[in-house]
DNA sequence: TTGTAGGCGTTATCAG
DNA sequence: CTGATAACGCCTACAA
């Protein structure tokens, strides 16, 4: 099993000294053009790789972005994650991923692992847990060891970092808009607890549109669906009976539910109930009726957040701080679900 | 901004040595408790984090494992990425994730990037381009190197090396004598084009499993879809105006294209046409009907690999070339594609 | 043109 | 009980 080759090897193989051959791979022009060729020759055939590792410790940079994300199954994150990826290798950075799993502890961890050597800053979405706790002690500890944070789609409003977001209540407003336009009267609203930013957000652009067409907020419905992996009963329990026209879903899941429950109470969609979604992903392009949805250009996110992060972290001037919040546009992809062909 | 403390400020700012600083730290007994306890203060104090590339580049192992796969945004993948993370996590390893884009180029530089100190190990899947040219270069390269490999799901037969499969041929035999059994006779299949492992291993599974009825098999019913990204366009003309009861789909996206496809031309799944696919993800669970599926345990593959590679790196004997095949067990999710309700 | 020395942050060993 | 030293692999200023 043939060693990993380091400098030190080449070198007392060709019996120079390690510098000259660190030169030499270099083709520094303080070395004689001989040495050079046999040194890079040697290095060739022993396919010599500097290790990232020593030059990391070398440089104190590490080239890598951190990626801290709440899921990793889960078709929006990894969306803004190709984006990442995609931004990083053209500018030769590298990608490491954690899933905090929706977990404040483990966020805790991988952030802190990542800081201390791993990455030279971080694009991160907080867990769903760390939201409720309000406990950010360790973004803001990373912050101040001098590593930038881009946070994207589960920001912090109290945290002074770069941002990149889409305007959620916007995104919303547009999406239930689309409903009043189209007829929809008795809309109902199937969105998260509180204290997930974005599903608060999302209701009051919900709320905004509603007011906007002079309709009353009206409780009776307003789902907040606490246990997402159980929300089919809940989405059930709801909507039985109930008298609507459209739903409008915070996400895909909720609105993918919806048009099962309803589906199978016999209600047609878009002619009974027309119904809009959050986030454009796989279920809600391949269903049938296909889901119109407000997308949120995830790869985009991505591609954002990664640019900021490497600007940041390429500006020579630490002196100046400057955040950002960048707001990227959501757009509205009109599907079967809200094709209505009713009269009226 | 506040700089990343090191044992050298420790040190000098309570005037001992960086020896002495280490050794408290980590309780040795060799320092007097008061000193220890002087440091430890300190050191929680300004919240010290030894560095972990330095750490790295002593011990020569990262306690990190890489996992190389063809796509990020991909369901199954991530799905074993959980598996790895759960497990890794568990025994201190952190996992760095790279996706190949199913690019050659991609893998071999990601590869070489974390075989050049960032991982100790790898887990891998890979891209298509790579079954395609066959160059495992730099993979018997990485192992040469003394860098385990396990790969999963797309492997490669001609390497030596730990491996995670299903088997795929079995998968596809039970899914299709589930539809047999049921009553059809006429199934389609829709696979990929061979060079895709797993495309050929589950097109021979449906050959078997045809054979074993005494069905011969007739190329009208066999579709091998190159361009993934356009097969609805190529399934709806393969499947227009067919004579057929069933179908087999090698993948999620197939499945339930078809499904849309046959039903957009009035069929009735399942009572006209019955459907099974492969990978259970949420399309085939959310779609309406609810679709058949080959589960393959994606999780359990993620954390079968993570025990097998660290089993591997903390062997002590590297003596010992003992590399396993696992093959885990798929299992059909029976759902409403292939519950049919008509008479025979 | 080549080599030496020092340092990135840590730990193990050995000397004091 | 404490500290100096060397080493992990690499790079660079400076010395020869």
């Amino acid at each position: 099993m043939r060693q990993k080759i380091t400098l030190k090897h080449i070198a007392k193989e060709l019996d120079v000294s390690v510098s000259t051959v660190s030169k030499a791979l270099k083709d520094s022009i303080e070395i004689s053009l001989d040495t050079r060729q046999k040194v890079k020759a040697f290095a060739k055939l022993y396919n010599y790789k500097p290790n990232n590792i020593a030059l990391s410790l070398k440089n104190r940079k590490t080239k890598t972005l951190g990626v801290i994300i709440p899921e990793i199954v889960h078709h929006f994150f990894t969306t803004v994650i190709g984006g990442v990826e995609k931004v990083a290798n053209e500018k030769g950075y590298n990608v490491i991923i954690c899933s905090s799993n929706n977990s404040f502890d483990k966020e805790v961890i991988n952030m802190e692992m990542l800081a201390s050597g791993s990455a030279d800053g971080f694009i991160m979405s907080v867990a769903k847990e760390t939201q409720q706790k309000k406990d950010y002690h360790h973004i803001q500890e990373t912050m101040s060891q001098g590593m930038p944070v881009v946070m994207f789609d589960r920001i912090i409003d109290e945290l002074v970092c770069d941002k990149i977001i889409i305007d959620d209540a916007k995104g919303a407003q547009t999406a239930t808009n689309h409903l009043l336009s189209i007829g929809c009267k008795k809309i109902a609203i199937l969105t998260t607890v509180d204290y997930i930013s974005v599903g608060k957000l999302r209701t009051n652009g919900y709320l905004r549109a509603l007011m906007a067409y002079d309709i009353p907020q009206n409780d009776e419905y307003i789902l907040k669906i606490e246990d997402v992996d159980n929300c089919e009963k809940e989405i059930s329990d709801f909507l039985k009976n109930k008298d609507i026209d459209g739903v409008f879903a915070v996400n895909e899941l909720f609105a993918v539910t919806a048009a099962k429950v309803l589906s199978k109470e016999g209600i047609n969609i878009p002619n009974d109930v027309s119904i809009v979604g959050f986030t454009d992903g796989i279920l809600s392009k391949h269903f049938i009726p296909s889901l119109t949805t407000v997308s949120q250009h995830g790869e985009e996110m991505g591609e954002r957040a990664a640019k900021l992060l490497i600007e940041k972290l390429e500006s020579e001037d630490t002196t100046t701080e400057e955040y950002r919040t960048v707001i990227i546009d959501t757009s509205l992809v009109e599907r079967e679900s809200t094709k209505k062909t009713r009269k009226k």
